[in-house]
DNA sequence: TCTGGGGTCCTAGGACCC
DNA sequence: TCTGGGGTCCTAGGACCC
């Protein structure tokens, strides 16, 4: 955008993807169209995806396999296990496309991103909102929902509210404003989950429209903090949800619970093996070194078992696999319990920096980082597949590894693996 | 019997210091 | 017999997000 653009007002939009993991799935199973479907946790413990027409059923986000299995048999619904290479690409292309519409393009999750819209003529928001859902639509095949607004919790509010009314864009200022807020929950405010929404329903602000009018502000910082008191604030149209920096991560964490239980020791090893394995690789990914290390497991099942954990600093940061997974094992056999049943394990990096400014301590020796090795292991690894090339400790049986039943089939893993087809009309 | 995984930010309270 | 006030740093836990 050059510097003599208008000055016009600040506005967002958000780009959020409808039902996304149902909506990639349903590319590859066209059948599907129309038909309920419905995309599981890590381990098929959860519904993590629903498309409108499970939700139709009477299914929810977040409910257990178990508990949904009669509706699901009943209505026939389509099951899969979520497949995140899949999704993770066809996020990107999506992402790609709509920073063609915007000099400033904010991820925000692998569905959603912030656009900056201040060089939109006022007056054109919608129409321009319009287009960029029509393109996604035709050149991805990804339903897009956009809304638009001063701040970014209005553009929340206004793809919501765009979804909830079947509109492929929505902007929200003045009266339309408004009247959307009245009719809004508190609760279903970006920022305000259902803790906080109890917290004001006490009080008597029921809706996003009370929130907006409340001027003790005093009383909302008590109830929610200042995160209550910029959610208030943005939706009278100030602008106080700065950027947030995705870029480096300030903790790495890897974690699964297990397809079923475990006792010997030599398996967990195994899983915390494979998992800072992961977690090491998206360290190095940002190019950043971490200096502490966790390692949790848990006993017992995983709804009523309890975590322990056990952690380590050490003095001069590291990315390197090898280095990490040793210290990773020694807290493993520190926490382990023969005869405990476990359930879960995971790993978290923290103390993270950029591998090139590390304060290394000025008595340890420099540990092996970026070296040549894990380097060609990235590659291949990005190459043939994520842990086609792992360390030893990782081991090759892995008993304990999670359930994934219904993944869909493997030429439908990753985009890149499907033939390209042309078709003309004669 | 069965309930995901990966993050961020904020606050209260303890430890410690002068 | 008597026992301040203020600051910083760290950590655990709560709440929220997708």
């Amino acid at each position: 955008m050059s510097s003599t653009a208008p000055k016009w007002p600040k506005r967002y939009a958000l780009a959020d993807c409808n039902t996304f993991y149902c909506s990639c799935e349903r590319l590859f199973r066209p059948d599907l169209r129309g038909k309920p479907l419905v995309v599981l946790s890590n381990n098929d413990g959860c519904l993590i995806s629903l498309s409108t027409e499970a939700k139709a059923l009477g299914l929810k986000v977040g409910a257990p396999m178990h508990e949904a299995r009669e509706i699901i048999r009943q209505h026939k619904v389509a099951v899969f296990s979520s497949n995140y290479q899949l999704y993770g690409n066809l996020s990107r292309r999506v992402m790609a496309t709509l920073d063609e519409y915007t000099p400033d393009l904010e991820i925000y999750s692998i569905d959603e991103a912030f656009l900056d819209f201040s060089h939109v003529p006022p007056g054109d928001e919608e129409a321009y909102a319009t287009q960029i859902r029509a393109r996604v639509l035709r050149d991805i095949g990804i339903p897009v929902s956009v809304g638009v607004g001063r701040t970014k919790v209005i553009a929340k509010a206004a793809s919501r509210a765009a979804k909830k009314l079947g509109a492929p864009a929505l902007y929200l200022e003045g009266e339309r404003l408004e009247s959307t807020l009245r009719a809004m929950d508190v609760g279903d405010l970006w920022g305000v989950g259902r803790r906080s929404a109890d917290k004001l329903h006490g009080r008597g602000i029921c809706t996003a429209w009370d929130l907006r009018q409340h001027d003790n502000t005093a009383l909302i910082r008590q109830l929610l903090t200042v995160t209550g008191e910029r959610v208030r604030d943005e939706l009278r149209g100030v602008d106080c949800i700065r950027q947030t920096d995705l870029a480096e991560k300030r903790m790495i964490t890897s974690t699964r619970s297990f397809g079923k239980r475990v006792f010997d020791r030599r398996d967990l090893e195994e899983a915390v093996s494979t998992f800072t394995g992961f977690a090491c690789e998206k360290l190095r990914g940002q190019g950043s070194v971490a200096g502490g290390l966790t390692v949790y497991l848990r006993a017992g099942s995983s709804m009523e078992g309890t975590g322990i954990t056990a952690q380590v600093h050490w003095d001069s940061p590291t990315d390197d696999t090898g280095t990490v997974t040793r210290e990773a094992i020694a807290l493993v056999r520190a926490l382990y319990r023969g005869g405990e049943s476990y359930s879960k394990a995971g790993v978290f990096l923290w103390d993270i920096v950029p591998a090139g400014q590390a304060q290394t301590s000025f008595f340890a020796p420099p540990p092996p980082q970026a070296s040549p090795l894990m380097g060609a292991m990235d590659a291949i690894n990005l190459k043939w597949g994520r842990g086609t090339v792992k360390m030893a400790s990782c081991g090759t049986k892995q008993d304990w590894r999670m359930l994934c039943e219904h993944r869909s089939g493997k030429t439908q893993l990753a985009w890149d693996d499907l033939v390209e087809v042309r078709a003309e009309r004669s």
